[in-house]
DNA sequence: ACCGACCTAACCAATCGACT
DNA sequence: AGTCGATTGGTTAGGTCGGT
């Protein structure tokens, strides 16, 4: 390929056409028409000497050729993007960008309100989707424009995944206020192993897993409790206490935030249940980008009051 | 036969280089 | 600096193709 007479142009409608999968919504896309797509990718099949799309049903295939382009281009136009963001003159109120947040439910609870607020009073053109926590393809997912932020426990990372701590959480018990098991005891107190280990206890796990991270510190001291229900949702968890005898490990900061609502009452567990950082994650990709800093520098001030009063977060 | 999606033809506007 | 023709890339209108 001649460099020299490729129009750069033309990367954003391959590029639109990979996400489309055909001229006329790629057009939509770009804000072209349905022929000047076509008369880009017609130069574009040109340039590389491939077909690049045939037709396929109602619409277009990408051709192996087309595919292997794939990630090499959103590398280079993700560059572009950068260069441009670092050096131009990004506005809050004029933003357009649409940015995808990846977490458990805890943060609909905690985030998704403040976050809101902000974002609609600064960036009024600019939309925050959330979705679900996917275990364990996180970081697939940021590799796959699928997201643009995860907030999930800290753990190892790629070398291409940045990340900044944000908050660290706790474990308390809940358990409904007048929930006969635990009546002897004074809101606050520290439940009994032998109480502990025979509650009924509902845990949040989005993969099913029946056992976390308190059954670990439980079993450092050779004793189970008793998980008989998991959900991938803590607002379940919640309601759920609030209406039977059964208990849960819940971040702290939520148990306050839904203790008075629900009324529930809050224990500190028996064990030392290591409070995990809870965690910011981002490809390096969209470090400069002013969109992706200035989301992810408001994602961090609304989340950074839930550290109040525990220990420092690790730089 | 109908519909949706891509391609082609004809035309228009902007840009660029050569020339005066 | 201004003019002119070639080139490029856009649009609209209409044709073609394939699926239902």
């Amino acid at each position: 390929m001649n460099l020299a007479g490729f129009d750069l142009n033309l990367l954003k409608v391959m590029d639109a056409l990979l996400r489309e999968g055909s001229v006329t919504r790629a057009g939509q896309r770009l804000g072209l028409s349905q022929p000047a797509v076509s008369a880009a990718l017609g130069r574009l099949r040109l340039s590389f000497g491939d077909e690049l799309f045939v037709r396929a049903g109602q619409g277009l295939a990408p051709t192996e050729f087309a595919l292997g382009l794939e990630r090499p281009l959103r590398h280079i136009l993700d560059g572009i993007e950068a260069m441009a963001g670092a050096t131009g003159s990004w506005q809050p109120e004029e933003a357009d960008e649409a940015l995808k947040i990846s977490g458990i439910d805890f943060f609909a609870e905690m985030l998704m309100p403040q976050l809101a607020a902000r974002l609609f009073a600064e960036a009024p053109e600019m939309k925050v989707q959330f979705l679900d926590l996917i275990p364990g393809l996180s970081f697939e997912h940021l590799d796959q424009h699928r997201i643009d932020i995860v907030l999930m426990p800290q753990l190892e990372t790629p070398a291409w995944v940045a990340s900044r701590p944000v908050f660290r959480s706790p474990f308390v018990l809940i358990a409904r206020r007048g929930n006969p098991r635990l009546g002897r005891l004074a809101e606050g107190d520290t439940v009994p192993l032998d109480l502990f280990c025979d509650l009924t206890q509902i845990l949040c796990s989005p993969s099913g897993q029946l056992k976390a991270m308190g059954d670990a510190a439980l079993e450092a001291l050779g004793r189970q409790r008793r998980v008989r229900m998991t959900t991938p949702f803590f607002s379940g968890i919640v309601r759920t206490v609030a209406t039977t005898d059964a208990v849960a490990l819940v971040p702290a900061q939520l148990a306050r935030a839904a203790a008075a609502r629900e009324g529930l009452a809050l224990y500190a567990p028996p064990m030392e249940v290591p409070a995990p950082v809870i965690t910011m994650y981002w490809h390096r990709r969209t470090d400069a980008h002013p969109a992706h800093r200035w989301l992810r520098g408001l994602v961090a001030e609304v989340l950074a009051p839930l550290n109040d009063g525990l220990a420092p977060l690790p730089p």
